[in-house]
DNA sequence: ATGAAAGCGCTAACAT
DNA sequence: ATGTTAGCGCTTTCAT
């Protein structure tokens, strides 16, 4: 592959001594004489060496590769979560291999198992839903897994996330005391366990708490024209105040809202659930619920790392703070 | 790594066969009799056995991974064409290991040994900038690279990218047209050679030509507080129409422009050079020269499976069409 | 501290 | 059409 193939057989006979010890000196073991070392650690330079890392991962069983499994590389959750993973897999010295699953002809399982097939040490899985499929393909090998950013349904993988239940009750409290009453939460996917196990129940909950009416979850708004289109049914319904999920779709929401003249925040309130870059740049800038999508996604590669070097964790579900930060798209009275 | 962990001697002799019978079942090789091959399936299946990439890679010196190398995942630019790069890779069977080389305790030529150590079979390298010790790094190998929305100083690697002068020329005359002639092209790194070579030449060519006066190029403007902060300076010399190559600069210098009572786009027009979402959602939408990054990266990886494949390539350099998409920023008279 | 040798799990001649 | 065998380039006992 590469135009100088250096092999350590190579690097052992021009430095007069065994492969062995080359092999010491490459892996910083410190049974090596100094002479001996610097006289290989020449040899390497001036050969230029380079170990050949899928014989050293045959031959060690590992890899220092882990995998990430990601919907979309364009969502930019998913982007920023993945950059946190990425600076810590630096550190560690790990590579990345990513694989992005949604639209796609191949199925989830088919794309873990490659990836299981690839020897990864570990696994990084991000998404909305964890699919059966990648839970029972997970299950059956001993490769360690975190989830970043994602929760599944009876917490059987590692995971690092925020308090949604807490976030999204602190924003509808928002919403309340800004005199918004007709509410709603506005998600991509019902079933995906986030939803339907943290933000609906908290939605419900707070709506039976305040006995509040006419409040409503709406589904399936995953884009930017989702939330452009939903714009006039929640007008006709009288919603007055939403949280919605997807960055994306919140500023499709807000620019319907403003283009058939509704005044944001006097008349229509919006929080968005993810502050990315997009949901900043916006005007009226978006309120939202600041979850530290960087931090998340670096705290999962260090658990991972961990579980990697069979070191065990001491927390398996880490839950990191969220902010909400109140800009122009509500009242905050 | 697996629980289960079957190898193709497993099966060889559960199916009474040789290794090398498994091995062709495994890689369609056609001389294989019906039955035999039914058989071996049959074991296959029952075994769950699941070939191990990485001795795969190490007999076959073929990993089927590319490495991808990208300054900055959360950048809109660069996550579009790796879409591209990635939906063209799950096609043809690839892996991609993701390396990013922004702001990195890791120097670039360091990332680019580390792919290539891992003996992968392509690589395909975007960026503003190739540095000189990337450049370096890829001629000492032999593993086929490909530039994608990236441009190298005198075209020694082969590269997908669209007709830069071109598109900044027509956006300059739309400019002009609406009766702007205190011109400014914007973009992140004078010494780019997209910008060296590319925007920068057509930009003075243009103001030549059209003997404008008090013109300007201004650099140094990467993210959306450099586009926020730099408008005043644009003001106060009378700029009133520009090109500016980063999407989230042009959202900074937009929001800046509206802020300070700009009238966009009777005072001040805006076109943005890349058609990212972000560009996409702000208000008034951005003028841009839409640039086709996923077919850009489709086009750049499907280039990097031929020259894997040593089939060569009929054209090294392809130039992609672009689309000056007219909206807000501009009075397209 | 160093070396010899046996694999890691597979592919790819080569032989039959 | 199938089997035999020699590697691929390295790590890792086990000796010494």
């Amino acid at each position: 592959m590469n135009k100088q193939d250096v092999t350590i057989y190579d690097v052992a006979r021009e430095a007069k001594v065994s492969m062995a010890t080359v092999s010491r000196v490459v892996n910083g073991n410190n049974n090596v004489r100094k002479e001996t070392r610097d006289r290989v650690m020449e040899v390497i330079k001036r050969l230029h060496y380079q170990p050949n890392a899928v014989a050293q991962g045959l031959a060690s069983k590992r890899t220092t590769t882990v995998g990430l499994i990601v919907p979309d590389l364009t969502n930019l959750y998913f982007a920023e979560l993945s950059k946190g993973i990425d600076d810590i897999a630096v550190l560690y010295k790990y590579n990345i291999i990513i694989s992005s699953v949604e639209n796609r002809l191949m199925k989830e399982d088919a794309v873990i198992q490659g990836l299981l097939n690839k020897q990864v040490d570990g696994v990084i899985y991000m998404s909305n839903k964890l699919s059966e499929e990648a839970a029972e393909a997970f299950k059956r090998t001993d490769t360690p897994v975190v989830l970043a950013g994602t929760v599944s349904d009876n917490l059987e993988f590692p995971s690092a996330n925020i308090d949604y239940k807490k976030a999204d009750t602190e924003a509808l409290n928002l919403l309340l005391n800004d005199g918004k009453k007709k509410l709603a939460l506005i998600v991509g996917d019902k079933e995906a366990p986030i939803n339907r196990n943290h933000r609906i129940p908290a939605f419900e909950k707070f709506v039976a708490d305040n006995e509040l009416e006419g409040c409503e979850i709406f589904d399936n708004i995953k884009d930017y024209s989702d939330g452009y289109n939903l714009y006039p049914e929640l007008a006709k319904k009288g919603i007055n105040g939403v949280i919605i999920t997807k960055d994306v779709s919140s500023v499709g929401l807000l620019n319907s809202a403003l283009d058939r003249g509704a005044k944001v925040p006097e008349d229509f309130e919006i929080v968005t659930a993810s502050a990315t870059q997009i949901a900043s740049v916006v005007r009226p800038a978006l309120t939202t619920i600041k979850q530290p999508l960087y931090d998340l996604g670096a705290v999962a590669m260090r658990m991972l790392t961990k579980l990697m070097n069979d070191e065990g964790l001491e927390d398996k579900h880490i839950v990191l703070p969220y902010e909400l930060i109140k800009k122009q798209s509500t009242l905050n009275k």
